[in-house]
DNA sequence: ACAATAACTGACAAAATTGTTAGTAACAAA
DNA sequence: TTTGTTACTAACAATTTTGTCAGTTATTGT
């Protein structure tokens, strides 16, 4: 649980009522939450889908993830009717469902960079 | 510094192996990091510059979060000839400034919705 | 001689994230 | 009766990230 009297809590604040993008980057960091959201958006909506897809996530983890996921809107819930047990849909919203080109675009462009594109810099000689 | 015996450090890895998705996240992941590279971007280029525009920010910190934004190409260091204590600016690489665009576009995701875009879901009832 | 400047670094402490272990419910199949 | 299933949770430990404090370099201005 987050400290509200830490620096770095209110650092975390002030960066969010700056700009959107820091509340954004926040949305999308943590370990397992991009490919968790892009196996969703492949049809593995169900937690042990999820669980086969990452071997090496333990179910708190896995769980843990979800439930940030969820808490900033990017997927919902759903009991499916006539399960037993009671089995779990995660469905991606409009704003999850928003997100995956995005995600798709930062992958486009590390992989871009890692697979050998050069870097380069350009210098403006006069000042 | 990273352990690498670490269960934290073997997931991160697989994951950067599995798709290059996870590493790009990382890459912008920090609590300075997006926003650094936009003040850049805008011509804020010096240590001191950012540091203006980024005032609770520490010099310790905003060091760290250079040297890392370096260590992924995102920009690279020039000294300033002729300057007394020697001045060093801070550029973006082509690396970097191809990712301003894509961190805009996060941030008008996030800008949508937190302005008020409602949330839906599109459920399939049949299965 | 002393303060000011730009841009740091090392050592450490605080806080946050990630991972581990053991356990839950409710029903079904063997 | 024991095991298996889905989808979790609580409590805690390990690791990582973030922040703090004190100090450095080399030169110029007072």
């Amino acid at each position: 649980m987050r400290k509200k009297e830490s620096t770095d809590y209110a650092n975390e604040q002030s960066l969010f009522q700056l700009c959107e993008r820091n509340s954004a980057i926040s949305m999308i960091s943590g370990r397992w939450k991009g490919q968790i959201v892009y196996y969703i958006s492949q049809g593995n909506d169900r937690f042990h889908l999820l669980k086969q897809k990452l071997p090496d996530i333990s179910e708190t983890v896995l769980s843990r993830q979800l439930k940030e996921l969820e808490s900033h809107a990017i997927l919902v819930k759903r009991e499916i009717p006539n399960t037993v047990p009671t089995g779990i849909r995660y469905i991606l919203t409009n704003k999850g469902i928003d997100l995956v080109p995005i995600l798709d675009t930062l992958c486009n462009w590390g992989k871009l960079y890692a697979d050998g594109k050069k870097i380069t810099v350009y210098e403006d000689k006069q000042v």
